[in-house]
RNA sequence: GGGGGUGUAGCUCAGUGGUAGAGCAUCUGCCUUUUAAGCAGGUGGUCGAUGGUUCGAUCCCAUCCACCCUCACCA
């Protein structure tokens, strides 16, 4: 504050309005030789992270989107009066430098400045140089200083930001159409899961904010848009932790003409593609285990799946046997009120851990499926799959429910499941059995998570680490 | 919701039933190739909050708050 003062009694801004810069750090470490050689004129701006003065001369280490880079004034250089206001800056502040490069003695590669200006004071302090901000509730709640000090971190966002550029470019060039559909529903629906609930005034009603938006895209295929995809936030009202923030992004597409086993192989050729894309290569390291994107993805039904990691074979569809073997082998059997609930939990129990490497699970119970069609070939199950990578669930597929009389039955269905206490069951929309009525063609959707993909793919042990600002309760 | 853990200076962390400590940052002085620069000196604290025990509590006890890990719940 002092030196604010100061700095503004010499005449100096410290807060001015622009900069005109030519060059980066990267650029500066890419070319360094040929500059070197030049001796070109530099101009960078940066915020300056460690300064070491010694007497007339110091070095110092400021960074820009890019990274660091060592630079070194001197009084003989910069003259008397640059000298001085050197002086009066901080570590945090945001400064714009002219120079040319050399090697230190050390062989660090530096700038020696020739003239620099203060671009914008810091008046707060830096978190330590050596061991940054390591405190995780700072860290959320801070993320810029997090950010500034902690160069790990803007790698992963800048990963996050790769993933979804490759995945909008290999849905462009499928032919999807990017469309958006509303966040606020009068109905919420698509999903299973609690939804936060918000007022319109001059409406007088009540809307939600939406869980899913498979609905409405749905009902553009109905339009006659036969590829569609949107980028959506989704919220849910539920738990915290690991892998759920309640505010959450997810990438819902529909293909008309397509069936689950179309979405198949196109979620894994794009998989496939986004991991080339960002990497380079297919395989990635998840905590711990390699993941090789590029073999072609296991596939097995959920049924199989559970006799497969050594549970039981819940075949018979008999609710009263599965619900016997899930008490016998300790497993809640609270609100597991029918058959599909039990083999979800069978599955999860037995084989979800152990699905490291990409993994189709297949055909799962009808009756936790109600916008999925019936299984051509058994009419307790309906054509869906997940993709499991990583022990995480990574998407959610179907081959969609389109005839409207099963979908109002499915919804009815639903209602007992709401009526019997489960709070998550679907409610009746029917506007949207109408938008079937009017004939969708057959259609294969999918939706699948971007920050769990993110996590997946950084490396990153929680969803809070893949979203910039993750929910927190007030300080 | 259950279990475990953490909370002390801007940051990273020690510590004690008797007026609060280090390193970094910050301030003053010295130092013209340093890099966790160095040397000398200084400033900086509601010890998460509220109660209780005690002559005296940052420390012991209780309650609460926030965060982390984990289990449960939940696509």
């Amino acid at each position: 504050m002092a030196k604010l003062e100061q700095l503004k009694a010499m005449g100096i801004n410290p807060f001015p309005y622009r900069f005109q810069r030519d060059s980066n750090t990267r650029q500066a470490l890419d070319n360094f030789d040929q500059l070197v050689e030049k001796q070109a004129v530099l101009t960078m701006a940066g915020r300056i992270m460690t300064v070491r003065v010694m007497g007339k001369a110091a070095f110092f280490h400021f960074q820009d989107e890019f990274g660091p880079l060592q630079g070194y004034v001197k009084k003989d250089i910069i003259g008397e009066q640059l000298w001085t206001l050197f002086g009066l800056l901080d570590i945090g502040d945001i400064v714009g430098l002219t120079g040319t490069l050399f090697t230190t003695r050390t062989g660090e590669k530096t700038l020696n400045v020739s003239r620099f200006e203060l671009l914008t004071k810091s008046l707060h302090p830096l978190p330590e140089k050596y061991h940054g901000l390591t405190d995780k509730e700072a860290r959320y709640r801070q993320r810029y200083a997090d950010l500034i000090v902690n160069p790990e971190v803007r790698e992963t966002f800048r990963l996050r930001s790769k993933i979804i550029a490759a995945i909008r470019e290999h849905l462009g060039r499928e032919g999807f159409m990017e469309v958006e559909t509303p966040i606020l529903q009068p109905l919420y629906g698509g999903g299973s899961a609690e939804p936060f609930t918000t007022r319109h005034n001059k409406l007088d009603m009540n809307l939600y904010l939406r869980i899913a938006d498979e609905l409405y895209l749905k009902r553009l295929i109905v339009g006659g848009f036969d590829k569609v995809w949107e980028f959506c936030k989704d919220f849910r009202n539920e738990g915290m932790d690991r892998l759920h923030n309640p505010e959450f992004s997810m990438i819902e597409l529909y293909q008309a003409y397509a069936d689950y086993t179309d979405i198949m192989a196109m979620f894994e050729n794009l998989l496939r593609s986004v991991v080339t894309t960002v990497f380079g290569k297919t395989e990635i390291v998840y905590e711990g285990n390699r993941i090789d994107f590029g073999p072609p993805f296991k596939r097995i039904s959920m049924l199989d799946a559970i006799v497969a990691h050594g549970g039981p074979d819940l075949s018979d569809f008999d609710y009263d046997r599965a619900v016997k073997l899930a008490k016998d082998d300790g497993i809640d059997t609270t609100g597991l009120m029918i058959h599909g609930k039990v083999v979800e939990a069978f599955f999860e129990k037995y084989a979800e851990p152990q699905l490291i490497s990409p993994t189709f699970i297949i055909d799962f119970p009808r009756d936790v499926s109600p916008l999925a069609k019936v299984h051509r070939a058994n009419p307790k199950l309906v054509e869906r799959f997940e993709v499991f990578i990583g022990g995480m669930e990574c998407g959610n597929a179907f081959s969609e429910l389109n005839d409207p009389i099963d979908q109002k039955q499915r919804f009815l269905d639903q209602g007992k499941v709401a009526e019997a206490g489960d709070v998550e069951a679907h409610r009746l929309d029917e506007d949207f059995i109408m938008a079937l009525s009017y004939g969708m063609p057959p259609t294969g959707g999918l939706g699948f998570g971007i920050d769990r993909l993110v996590m997946l793919l950084t490396d990153s042990h929680s969803i809070r680490d893949v979203i910039f600002f993750p929910q927190m309760r007030p300080e």
